[in-house]
DNA sequence: ACAGATAATGCAAACGTTTGCATTCCTATA
DNA sequence: TATAGGAATGCAAACGTTTGCATTATCTGT
């Protein structure tokens, strides 16, 4: 039973305007007399007037409005992002139009039509798990819709990026356990075909080699990024005899996992063995002992993935320029590797 | 530089067809001879066309599009809120517009105002801490769109609501401390203007009455909901004499807090005392001893909430008539109140 | 071969704005 | 007094669809 929306058309005729002149006194045209203004303006409060957004965009060929693509909404990392983007975009009076992937291509796919046929004036997104090639991403570029990628990007893909450095990060995360005196550090890794779970274990192979450490042979297991995952590793390695006395894990997750199966086994933390998650989730501070981590600003991530959107929207950027931000993240170091060093 | 699209204008001049025609025929129209679809699809593809969704929703007065308010759109409650909202409209082709209050009225209206302006079919909100009065929601009301409130409401404003039932809940988590054999029980309460928080308490309450304790007085602490708190009057608490036997906290985080200071005080948790939380945070489970909470089904909450938008979207419900879902959180027992009862 | 029915397509208005250009109405100046 | 010039407003097209109604093409049965 919606009644019918009040327009410029029914301000016009009961002032009798013309709609135009409506039109640009509601937006403080210069060549409009303030006293019709006045009028104008008065009656739209008075009648509850509300532009009609889709007409505008219509007309003016823009939206206001950007789209954002993520495996899932849910995910810490994630809703970080999500909230670092509404928080730049959202004051600049765009509208954030939110899709989630489920981490599956075809999905990803959909997201994107959408997004095009919404005419979204830009996209911003973090590639699903199950996307290796760009050929659904082509269409906004060929449209000339400004695209940000962040963190699981596409490399070969030619748009701005927003990168964390997880090979510095995870080279100083395990240079850390090094000066630790820790002399057998294990990486769990994760899938090793995503680009940031790669990347670490990059950073890993780095500072084994670039040490000093008799021992430089790498012990990587795959796969291993949730807790369950953790727990159960830890729980056969230390059920052997040839074990690490150092964890770097991919994912904060995994790295709890090992913690508590190894409290259960009464090892000591950091005494005997020494653990470095990765994400700062915000149990890694919150547990005993509390887990040293990389913080990767996430939410700053977002933001800045908003700002350089912001700047195509603008057109402050020279055409076709490219940006790409690497964010550092930081060691933040915690009881769980913190032993005094002999 | 961006060259104009096409458009179903374009797709007729090239089959000499009208621009009516070309639109049934993308619409499966019964109508169109299945040749002329054919060719109108075939070129369609073949132009890469991209049907304008401004245009279309204009033109038919609805976009498909459903508005969605949280306070922030990072924390763990209320993404999974959204996860579930986006779940069920997704793949029914709604797009989800997202805005964030940051816990203040005034982003709030303007949410309110972006997406009436946007012409969205419906609104799915959650207050902010700020609002005590509906007048901002006033206009989308009158104006007939679908709305429905979720987890933190106004009781007074007559729409949809999907609750938690915060006072069961919390008798069931009293209850079973009781059970469990605890004789004086403390609630870390959170603030009580707060609707969630107040049913918190007095669902507290009811079960301390209606127990066969010797001493039913109530010791409830206010606004205590951070880890940080809860770890500070735990700490206060336990330098004093009379002190309580478990904790039933509104929040995770408190519980936590709670939980950290005894264990570093080598106060044996469950044995000695018990802790109960509030929203089955991820840590919950993580930590030793794992933490027995309430897990509130925040997701199906948002599904919850995205069903009945669609049934009023739908027009399946009877005008006028408003729907009301009690979801009722699972008590979780876990190792930090689960002590062998005498 | 033709009326009448049915299938397929075309016409034009409408959705609510925005905007370039045209028009009107003043006021100031020569 | 005629007029240039600016201030204020009006006119109408355009954005890309959808849709009721009108029109034309095709078919059926007699």
């Amino acid at each position: 039973m919606r009644k019918k929306a009040i327009t410029i058309k029914d301000i016009a005729n009961q002032l009798h305007l013309n709609i135009s002149t409506v039109s640009r006194a509601l937006k403080n045209h210069k060549s409009i007399k303030e006293e019709t203004r006045k009028r104008v303006n008065d009656l739209a409060t008075k009648l509850n007037y509300r532009p009609n957004a889709l007409a505008s965009s219509l007309r003016k060929g823009k939206g206001n409005t950007i789209g954002l693509i993520v495996p899932n909404v849910n995910r810490h990392f994630f809703s970080n992002l999500i909230y670092g983007v509404e928080n730049i975009l959202g004051p600049e009076g765009y509208n954030i139009l939110i899709c989630q992937s489920n981490e599956m291509y075809s999905k990803e796919e959909q997201a994107i039509n959408t997004l095009i046929n919404a005419r979204v004036d830009g996209i911003i997104i973090s590639i699903s798990k199950e996307t290796k090639d760009s050929h659904h991403i082509e269409p906004i570029i060929e449209r000339g819709i400004p695209i940000v990628q962040i963190d699981r990007v596409l490399n070969s893909l030619h748009t701005h990026k927003i990168l964390n450095n997880n090979v510095k990060a995870s080279f100083d995360a395990v240079k850390h356990l090094i000066d630790k005196g820790y002399k057998k550090i294990a990486h769990l890794a994760g899938p090793q075909f995503i680009n940031i779970y790669k990347d670490r274990f990059n950073g890993y192979c780095q500072a084994i080699n670039e040490s000093n450490l008799e021992d430089k042979s790498l012990i990587m297991f795959e796969n291993i990024i949730t807790y369950q995952q953790g727990y159960d590793l830890a729980n056969e390695l230390f059920s052997g005899r040839n074990i690490p006395d150092a964890f770097f894990a991919a994912s904060d997750f995994s790295a709890m996992g090992v913690l508590q199966a190894l409290k259960k086994l009464k090892i000591k933390i950091p005494e005997e063995i020494g653990i470095v998650g990765y994400a700062n989730e915000p149990f890694t501070e919150l547990i005993n002992p509390a887990i040293t981590t990389l913080d990767q600003f996430s939410i700053e991530m977002g933001k800045e993935a908003a700002k350089i959107m912001l700047e195509d929207l603008c057109e402050l950027n020279a055409p076709g320029k490219i940006k790409q931000v690497i964010v550092e993240p930081l060691l933040i170091v915690r009881e769980s590797s913190n032993r005094p060093i002999k």
